[in-house]
DNA sequence: TTATAAATGTTATATTATTACACAGCGTTA
DNA sequence: TAACGCTGTGTAATAATATAACATTTATAA
């Protein structure tokens, strides 16, 4: 069994919204929607953020400078992601594939570099995009 | 045989400045160094690296919005990078594992989503930062 | 209880990236 | 040749993303 980390009331009030998304938010659109609930600047989102981050409740989306919930009930992938992102409609989706995970999990180069986490995105165009 | 792209003359300033360099360089530490030759705004600078990216010359290290040159002579692999980074050092290096490549390229996942690219960032510490 | 770590609130500022506009060069084509 | 589309240039202004620095408070551990 996991650690069941406590939250802060920043921190509460900025995964709730997330969570609340199906698709990433970006920091400030998440500032703009908290100022009502008492948060009133970047760097109170970011350390929210960070930490949700930190704890695996959330991940960025890099290459978009955005944040969406892990579903994973396990939330144990903090360190292992992998999304797909359409480039037309910009709809997020994180995957779940064991091998692809089992593969990248077990990688290894030959630098002698000790790897502790990925992030992968896969862009191209969605079903409905095509 | 690929079309050999010709390089405007901003385009060529910047991309011989970034292949000199082993590391991912930033775009205002581009700016900065490229002012003696006449290149004075962000936006020249923006605007040569969408495009070295766009025609595979460098890739963007997007955890770190940083730009690489892409070692690779055939410049093909605009759309499937894989890194690896050191979270101490910040030392980057491409990777180019065959079997991995493979991997990714071939992945279908069950949305019926098409992909053209993607990027791959494994993120540790090096054998000098262990 | 002390002290240590983690989080808060606030102001200011740094860093990264884009919008908008005017214009230049080049190849096509009508 | 002229008209057009396309790509690139130069410049100024501004938007969007993220962090530094400081004082204070709360939670946890020794």
């Amino acid at each position: 069994m996991q650690k069941q980390e406590t939250l802060t009331k920043n921190q509460k009030i900025i995964l709730d919204l997330i969570e609340k998304s199906d698709q990433p938010l970006k920091a400030y659109s998440i500032l703009f929607d908290v100022k009502k609930k008492g948060i009133n600047a970047p760097l109170q989102v970011y350390r929210a953020l960070d930490k949700l981050v930190k704890i695996g409740k959330i991940h960025k989306i890099e290459s978009r400078n955005a944040f969406i919930a892990c579903k994973n009930s396990k939330c144990q992938i903090a360190n292992a992601t992998i999304f797909s992102i359409c480039e037309s409609c910009e709809d997020v989706t994180e995957i779940h594939d064991h091998k692809l995970s089992e593969h990248l999990r077990d990688f290894k180069d030959n630098k002698g570099m000790k790897y502790n986490k990925y992030n992968l995105e896969f862009f191209g165009l969605c079903k409905k995009c095509v």
